[in-house]
DNA sequence: AATTAAAAAGAACGGTCGTACTATTCAACT
DNA sequence: AGTTGAATAGTACGACCGTTCTTTTTAATT
């Protein structure tokens, strides 16, 4: 690995760290630089601007996102198996140390929703895929023969990531111990609904 | 009305509109008095602090949910019918036109619940006090039949929130036209499932 | 109408922001 | 080992931030 991208991965993990608890806004290149202990213009060239900063940052948490929830799905039984799993796994991941602020796709979701930009297309992007995979998935489910026929797996894809939603609130804002096995009760509850 | 309290309404209706779209911390004083059409210390002086300006468009912001949502619901029979209308008016409310980015109290407990201080207790106090409410709402369904007899109603509480958030998601990042039917389809789901 | 208190404006502050430009140090390749 | 290009640091920029203090204007009360 060059020296390069080696300090941008020290600063992208850094960014995250940070950003996760305060949000893409308020990561400012000036107190970035200050924590991995470099100067601000030294760390600016390797990005060349805070936008797209951003963007890399959220880039790197969509990479992980699928190493840790998407790709390790996939070894799992198809149909319900698979669901299960996804559902416990994105509970974990929301619960990621290396994010101590929460899975940042959706809470950078929630602050560039009204900010059109490269930001928001990239967000759009992400999570419209995401919902497509579960929606997918929960298609294979009917296939199997676990999920009833006529189930709407549109619907069911955005009550899934309902759940990460929940999680977040019941995690993050009111740390409530309850969070994680109440969230495992809901992709049982959803799973359950879903059969024929 | 006194001019102040006057001015006052006028600078948190602007500032509302302005925060639903940016977030809390966006917000400025500078941007804030140049909309309305005032001077950066005019405006100053009726808040004392940022953070007491965020504190009081949240709770005006309370003000409205309570009177938007809350309150009316209490004029429908209890039980099912009263779930019913909550849900129905709590889509309406995401979708009010004085808060173009959708509820404030949902996109700034995302953006605060990693931020200790006053407005993240705020907050958690408002949104555990919603939680409870509804709960209570589930547990009235619950004493008129309407519910089945072993529903947990906290649980319950929390579905039910998940459907704005997922609203909110659907509508605002998405930009999808079948976030409001689609939300209602999810607040019947789970009467359906509540039901013995 | 005169007085008084409140509201708004004006100007300035130290700080931090993102970014540009230039200089220096370091890593990679011949 | 010497050269060269990349990585980092240094410095400065105008812009805006939240906040303070002083002055002027306006509203409320006598």
């Amino acid at each position: 690995m060059n020296k390069s991208a080696q300090t941008r991965k020290t600063i992208l993990d850094e960014a995250i760290l940070m950003a996760s608890k305060t949000g893409l806004q308020a990561l400012t290149i000036g107190k970035l630089s200050a924590a991995v202990g470099m100067s601000k213009s030294g760390l600016f060239a390797h990005f060349k601007s805070k936008e797209q900063l951003q963007l890399d940052l959220l880039k790197q948490v969509a990479k992980f996102f699928k190493e840790d929830v998407i790709t390790p799905s996939m070894q799992v039984p198809r149909g319900e198996a698979r669901i299960r799993v996804l559902g416990q796994n994105l509970i974990k991941w929301d619960d990621s140390k290396f994010m101590p602020g929460g899975c940042m796709l959706h809470t950078s979701s929630i602050e560039f929703d009204d900010r059109p930009g490269p930001v928001r297309d990239f967000l759009v992007f992400n999570q419209s895929y995401w919902i497509d995979f579960i929606a997918q998935a929960a298609s294979i489910a009917m296939e199997e023969g676990h999920f009833s026929a006529d189930l709407d797996t549109q619907l069911f894809a955005f009550e899934f990531h309902a759940i990460l939603q929940s999680h977040h609130f019941s995690s993050h804002l009111l740390n409530d111990p309850q969070a994680k096995i109440r969230g495992i009760r809901m992709v049982e509850n959803l799973i359950i609904h879903s059969r024929k």
